[in-house]
Order: C-alpha cells, then sequence, then structure tokens
DNA sequence: CATGAATGAGCCTTCATTCAT
DNA sequence: TATGAATGAAGGCTCATTCAT
C-alpha cells in the first residue's frame, strides 16, 4: 500500500471511529429507537451520506457500536484469564474486568439488550454479524477455559459435569446483576449503594455456590485482590470490594 | 352508584381487559416498537379514539400491558411464599414459578426490557406507574421475607448482614438467565438444551452459595418438588428438573 | 347504509377523486419519477397522511389515474362498438374514440408508459391491478367484437386466421401512431400538422390492409363521420378529417 | 496532433465506448431510473469522477447509448436501402432490420421511451442532442427515400399526396407492435406466440393497405425473403416470418 | 488527468395523537 | 360516549454531482 493510501486509509478509520465514539454517546444516551442520523451527522460534522458510506443501515452503526465494546471486553477477559494464580483467583480477576466494565461503560448494558431484537440483526451486514460474533465467543472461551482448568486441578468438583454450565451461571449473574442495576426502585428498595460491589459479591456467591475452591467465605482474597488490581489494571483505580 | 354506572363500569373495565389482551399478544410478537395502534384498534373492534379513553398515551398503554403481567407474578409469588415447609423448600417454591413464568410468558421478558428506557416512563401515567412499582415490591418482599425467616431459623448463616443482597441475588440471577436465553448465540456455544432448566440449576447454586440449607447438593429434593407441584400448580404440568 | 355512513362515502369517494384529478395534472406535468407527494399534498389541501388513507403506495396512487383514464376509454369504446352500421363503420368510431381520447388527455399516453416498467406493478395494490387489467380487456373485447361480426359477415376476409391479430394490429397503430406523436423531431421531419388527423389515416391504412370492406379507398366516409359525431360525440366538436 | 496526442484520444474514446458498453447493459437490465453512477463506476473500474469528464451529466450518459444504438439501426436501414428490387422489397428489407432489431435489443425500447421525457432532453448536451437527431433523421431518410421511388416508378398509388405519411405509418406501426409486445396482458388476451412475427405481419398490412405494388396477398416473398437473408444478414440466423 | 470522499437535498412512508361529529 | 378521518413531524436511505488532492 503506497504511503498516500496507507494515509487514507487511517483517516477513514479515525471517522469511523468518531462515527462509532458520537453514536456511543447518543445511543447511550437516547435508546436505540431515539438515535437519529440527522443529529449524529450534525455532531459529527459529517453528512449523513458520509455515515452510509461507513454502515449499511442504521443497525449496522449500531451493532459497530457493540461490537466495539464487546470487543474490549474480549480484550480485557483474555488478559485477565492470563492471571497466575489458582483458578479461582482467575476467575476472580475476570470479575474484575466485569466491574472495571460496569464502571466504564455503566449504560453498555442498555445497547446489549437492543441487540435482542430479532428484526434488528437482519439489517445488520453479514460482516460484522459475524465479527460480533466472534468476540462473544472469545469472552466465553477465556472464562470457560478457567472453568475446564479448575475442573482438571480439582478446584471444582469432579462431579461437575457440563463445564459450560458453570460457564453460563457466571455470565447468568453478571448480566443479570447489570439488569437489576438498572432498575432504580428495586435498588431503593433492596438498599443497595453500590451496584459494582453487588456485581461483585454475587460472582462470588456463584463461584462458591458451585464449590470453586477456595471459597470465599474461606479464604481472605485480599492480597489476590490487591494483585489483581497492580496487575490487570495498573493505570486505573478500581472500586473496592 | 346506580346499576346503571355500575353496568358501565364493568363495561368500560372489560373493554380495558381486552385492549390489554390484544395489546399484550401484539406485543410479545412485535416487540414495542412493531406495536401498531392501528392494527391494535382493528384487533379489538374498537376504534383508535376509544384507545385513547382508557390509556393516555402508547407507553401507558404498554406499561399496562406489564403491570398486569408483572401482577399475576406477585399473586404466584405470594402464593409460593405460603408453601409450607424449610425456608430453602419455600424459596424452592418461588423458583418454581419463575420456571412457570418463564413458560407461560416466554417473550415476556422483552417487554420488561422495554421499560428500562428512561424515556418510557415519562410518557405513562403517575398512576399507572405507582401500580407498577407496588406490584414490583410484592414480589421482592414475598421472596425478602422467605429470607429474613431464615436468617432468624438459621437456615441462613447468621453472618449475613444484608436480607435484601440474598434477594438481590436471586432476582439478578433470574433475570441474568433469562437474558442468556435469549441469546441463541451464547446458547450453542454452552450447549445448552433446556432454558428453564438452566433457570432452575442457577437458582440453586445461588442459594448454596449463600449457604442456605439445606443445600442442594446434600439434600434429595425430589419429594419437595412433588409437592410443590401439587400445591401450588395443581393445574398444570411442569417442566421437570 | 346509514345516511350518515353514505355521505361519509360519497365525501371519500370525492376526495379520492380530488387526489386523483390532482396526480393526474402532476403527473402528466412532470412525469412519474418526477410526481411528489410532498406537491399533491399542497395542492389538495390534504396531508400526505392522507394521501395514503386511499393509496397504499405511490405506485398504486399513479395506477389509480392510469386507470380511471383507462375505464373512461373503456366505456367509450363500449358506446362506439354499438355504432349501427357496417363493421368497417363501427371500427371506425372506435377509430374516433381513439382520436377524442387523444385531444381530451394529449399526454395520457405518457402514463400509460409508465406502467411498463416491472417493478411498478409490484408496488400496487393487487384490487387495482386487476381493475386496471378488466378495462383493458374490455377495450380489447370491444374491438375484437366488431373484427368477429366482421369476419362473419364477410367484410373481412375469410381467410383471416386469426381475428385477435387483426385487433392487435389496430391497437399497434394507435398506440405507434401516439409514440411519433410525441416525438417533435419526428413530427418536423415528416411535415406533420396534425397528429389527430394521422391517427385516424393511419387507421384506416391498417384497415384497408386487412382488406375490411367497403374499403376507405373507395368509398366515402363523409356521411359515416357525420354520423358518428352526432350520435358518439353529440357533445363534443371533434377535430376534422 | 502528436502521435501522443493521437493515443491518449484513442484511449479516451475506448473508454466512453467502455463507458456506454457498461451502461447500456445496466440500463436494459434495470431501466433509467435505476441506473446507478455508482454501480457503473464499479462495472467499468473508473471512478464517478472520470464519468464526469465524459458525460455532462446521467442523462447525457443516456442519451448516449440511446444514441449509439440509433445510428446501429440507421446503418442498418441505409444498408437495407440499398438493397436491390422492387421498392416493395427494399421496404420490406428495412422491416427486417426492424425484426433483427428487436431480436438483438429485446429491451431496447424502453431505452427509447425514457427519451420521450422532456425534462430529460434539457439536462444533456445539446451536441449529443444534435448527433441524436441526426440519426433519427437517416432512418427516416433511408425509408422515406424508398418511398419516393415508389411513388416515382408506380409501386405506389400516384394520387398519394405526402410521402413522408407513408413513412411515417410505417414507423408508427413499428413502435406501436413494440408496445404491445411489451404488455403481456395483452400479447395474452391476443394470443400472440411470436412478437416478431407480429412486427413484420403488421408491417405487411400497412404497406398493403397504401396500395404498395406487389401486395403482400397478391405476391409471394419467399425468394425475396430467402435474398434479403443472404445479402443484408448473411451472418445471423433471423427468425422466420 | 483521475480520483472517490463528501455532500445534502430530496423523497416515500409511518404512526401516535387529536378533535369535530 | 365513540368514532376514524386527518394530521404532520419525523426519519431512514439514495444518489447525482462536486472538488480538493
Amino acid at each position: 500500500m503506497s504511503l498516500t493510501a496507507a494515509r487514507k486509509e487511517r483517516e477513514r478509520a479515525a471517522r469511523e471511529e468518531l462515527m462509532i465514539d458520537h453514536a456511543t454517546r447518543l445511543l447511550l444516551k437516547d435508546g436505540y429507537q431515539n438515535l437519529n442520523l440527522d443529529v449524529l451527522a450534525d455532531a459529527i460534522e459529517y453528512s449523513k451520506g458520509t455515515i452510509y458510506l461507513h454502515f449499511s443501515t442504521k443497525e449496522d452503526l449500531v451493532l459497530a457500536v457493540a461490537t466495539r465494546i464487546l470487543k474490549e471486553r474480549a480484550d480485557l477477559f483474555e488478559r485477565a484469564a492470563r492471571f497466575k494464580g489458582r483458578t479461582r483467583e482467575r476467575v476472580r480477576a475476570i470479575g474484575f474486568t466485569c466491574a472495571y466494565f460496569a464502571q466504564q461503560h455503566p449504560d453498555y448494558f442498555n445497547v446489549e439488550m437492543m441487540l435482542k431484537s430479532a428484526s434488528f440483526w437482519e439489517k445488520a451486514s453479514a460482516e460484522r454479524r459475524q465479527t460480533h460474533g466472534a468476540h462473544g465467543a472469545r469472552c466465553f472461551q477465556s472464562l470457560n477455559n478457567i472453568v475446564l482448568d479448575a475442573i482438571r486441578c480439582g478446584d471444582l468438583p469432579s462431579d461437575v459435569q457440563q463445564p459450560e454450565a458453570v460457564s453460563l451461571s457466571l455470565i447468568a449473574m453478571t448480566m443479570g446483576s447489570h439488569c437489576v442495576s438498572v432498575e432504580p426502585e428495586l435498588l431503593k428498595i433492596a438498599a443497595v449503594e453500590d451496584a459494582v460491589k453487588l456485581l461483585r459479591k454475587n460472582q462470588d456467591i456463584v463461584c462458591d455456590g458451585w464449590g470453586w475452591k477456595p471459597l470465599f467465605k474461606n479464604f481472605d482474597y485480599a492480597a489476590t485482590d490487591k494483585r489483581i488490581r497492580k496487575e490487570i489494571f495498573p493505570e486505573v483505580e478500581l472500586v473496592r470490594g
């Protein structure tokens, strides 16, 4: 590729990033249905036509937003999965990334919820659909590999029949914790102060429920947490818990 | 109230029920954004104007749908909470109602997700908002009362600081299991065959995680399950598991 | 039907006529692609939404325009076909209606040309499609019945194998004459002064070509023409020729 | 002109031909309104900007397509007009070229129809408009010269006042036959099997109608047809009829 | 000269809401 | 009270044309 072509490609990518940046912002503010391409075009100071040079439909654009965030999550998951220590410590590192995520993208969950509509996917481009699926799989595999290791080394009971069920219950709890976090009424009734703390606590409960050793109730994870913070998130200040 | 006025009031209520019936059907079929008041008016054989005599906005109508289903759930929860037995058995009965719900209203979860949009609530009438909140509280309280009983009688460890956290983790797991259930990709990767089974298993994991006795891994709940089916759902054939 | 309902129905029909009136005008002025529903809405002083209460798509509207004119033509054809006299005189009466038509709707031919696009018909409503076809068939049958009579009574040679071929050649000549009439260049080169005269002359040529008696070149149709004018078009002043 | 300039000019002409080639293909496939310059640019592997170096507007491009085909027709007409024989045989040769044309460019008629829109011509360049007119005139003159010869030599009755009327009726019949050929409904009603046969038959009717000798009904043209095929279209296999 | 990114006016269609009857 | 005709703002998407590089 010539120097010029390379520069153009960079500019194109930068423009696309700009579009996704603003689309993310508007999406989180107003929701999918209220995302308006005229408003987006005004915000990015490009015309609507230019948006359509990058995304085939509005749905395609929204999927690009979701995919970018999901990719970030997958990257973090893989990084966390490489944490050195017992399997329970490694899954705890994953839990930290979820908490980090909840802090960084407090409203991202809403975007994910949009994706559940069947008609949505039909309108997005096949390529982007596939990319999204791939990052989703990366997330799942990162977690599931730890589960497999845990069964192998005896940290999880040998009678666990389906490793995927363990992963899925952790994922379900994570998503569910997000769900309740966006219901102010519920948080008020349940006197929840810190939604991120809730998320991490719930993940511990699930691990303990599966009998994943060392159990949270029997072990002091303070040192592990310190190490996770230092090794995985050296640059950020995480919520305590 | 005169006899005539009473009859008119009955007719009005019946019409409103009819509207909610069909709105529910259309909502679950097409989703919130695709719910079309023209189609609804055709279906109920009343005019659009008449719909607006009952509901101030489209959002108000949708909230009425959600509230009616939530009321049904609250009723079921209260019924399940009155189940005789140890607290773990009573919370198990609640778990059955969730499974029952998932079977009866497989797409209702989507309706609940709609409600999370901030702009939604602004357009619904204050009265209906409050009613909805009340039924939500009933659900939570039914569950939370069992938790409180469990702490009191020692079925839950005495060091559980916040009973609400236990309830909330169960709720989170229930919602999260629904979330994953609507992601075909995830179900495929995780080789899940029966989403309802998954839901109930996950609830057990959470209870065990909190140390709620008798633990699922140490106790045979077959007899309890039989009794729940007989006493709480005498009329239906529940999914096994 | 109640009086009110009848009145409403009349009003509805009148509104639809108004829409078709203006659509016809705009269509003939600007062509199909430049027909703009905003402009139409402005012209009729109804909103665009109201237009869509009458027509499912823009194509449906255009088809309604074409159908109304075609119906008028079919009515005229049937009237002309009932003209008393020899078959050649009756087909001549049909020729007069074509000329009348060319005068009344000098640009209608353009509308008919629009209809030839395949994608057009897919977007029009099935009902209107069928109506259009029915009127087209009426036109053809009116003419073809005269041809059949002519063969039966010996005005056309008995060796004419396919009566439909005679009808079709007349139709082709009529359409073709319209085609050349909308090409100013061609008219200039060929020194045509009166397009309607051309149309009628061409139809005579075709009849003579088929040997339809009495042949134009052997017979003075002045009296017939006078009678056609008087009996079929008493109210209008037709172009001579 | 320098050698380099000559080469550049050749390249430029070749590029323009390439553009017209593909534009023709797309035009016949999708129609004028669906001709998309992006698609065309992709097909020719030149940029849209380059297209605009050759054609001032989209209409100009379309006119170039129409003109090239018209030129081909004019060339064929002139060749046919040089056929040796009686004038009726020569006009028959012209009829063959029309049939040949209908076979070669079955959808070209649609392109011609586009040209009838008034707004079209305003947007095309004056130069191309003139070229188009010139080729149209060549077609007309080729035919009209035969008519003039026929009158002179007595093949057409001496009382034919306007030779151009004869030419024009033949042209009208040719265009009209094309018109009916693109109406499937009409073809079905009239039980037409072979549209090209219809075209040729209709031309014969017109010639006979004008009394052009030798009349088709009195003369066997089989030998003439054989000769036309051999001398005018040695390279192609024409439809019989 | 050739490019192709950027434009932006334009257009059809939808649908929640209103209000005169 | 019930109606449904009328509204009109809104929005996604297209594409011929331009122009800086």
